[in-house]
DNA sequence: TGTACTTTGCAACCCGGTTGCAGTTCTTGT
DNA sequence: ACAAGAACTGCAACCGGGTTGCAAAGTACA
């Protein structure tokens, strides 16, 4: 996946129907980049100077408007990744997630569906949350 | 499942190399009672007067000798459940939770194992953790 | 351009988890 | 039975991720 340029970063917030401020572009162009699942403090790290809580926020609004879903991952702090284009957060479109045990790194691992079955009765399913575990690509080398 | 009484609840621990002193064997009974995964802050409601850092050191303990697992269930505080008897807490021994939304109990799916294939090359698998949510039995009715 | 609404930055708070330390209890060797 | 050492407990204080309140700055729109 490539970098969406600033204008197309605009046109992808509007057509969430999210208002492009300068900070939510930015946090949309970093997000791209990175192609991850990032925490608020990755997120505040790879900013020379950018508050903290704005930061919060525009992820919070984000998810709001499904532009990204989150993760817990078991690091202790949630981790966002940025939705398909045209991604709705339905169960469906649920995916696994693997989170590396040596650094820290979460990935969506959008071909790996859920299977839903198995249930014992008299349970409603209304959502899903596996994350493997383990060493990623790189650390495994 | 029933609840060990004094004399068992004492062999259990040290089967497992922990001293059974007086606070941890209430802690043991207390888990064997409900029968469910319990945050630290349930478990520290469950008793009239405990000090909430002998208990969060007991749990410690039982995790570190294999008595209880711990489960990130995503409702911010991590929940522990008792292991089965001769379980080492192997990643075969692993299995799904279920976490209700409306009462946010937690349960072990313990005949739900988890299916280990999908993932991509040089990936290597260490731990997995599948948490579904919904509503639970008694939640749905 | 004026006004209402939204977004931002800062400070302060909340809460689960964790640590330091001193006092108590328990284990072990004599 | 006793002393020395190890393990356990209780209290206070800390930590870090997440969250809120509020006033200032920015934006939309008539
Ligand atoms: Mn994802
Ligand atoms: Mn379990
Ligand atoms: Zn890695
Ligand atoms: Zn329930």
């Amino acid at each position: 996946m490539n970098i969406p340029m600033k204008p197309e970063l605009e046109q992808i917030l509007l057509s969430r129907k999210i208002q492009p401020t300068a900070m939510r572009l930015l946090v949309l162009e970093e997000l791209s980049r990175v192609n991850m699942a990032v925490s608020l403090n990755e997120l505040e790290a790879s900013f020379d100077k950018a508050d903290r809580v704005t930061l919060y926020r525009s992820l919070k609004t984000f998810r709001k408007h499904k532009l990204v879903h989150s993760i817990e991952d078991g690091s202790g702090s949630l981790k966002y990744a940025l939705c398909e284009e045209d991604c709705e957060c339905k169960p469906e479109e649920l995916h696994a997630h693997f989170h590396c045990n040596k650094c820290n790194a979460t990935f969506c691992l959008k071909d790996y569906h859920l299977p839903v079955s198995g249930l014992p009765r008299r349970f409603v399913l209304e959502e899903m949350n596996l994350v493997l575990k383990g060493l990623c690509d790189a650390c495994s080398a």
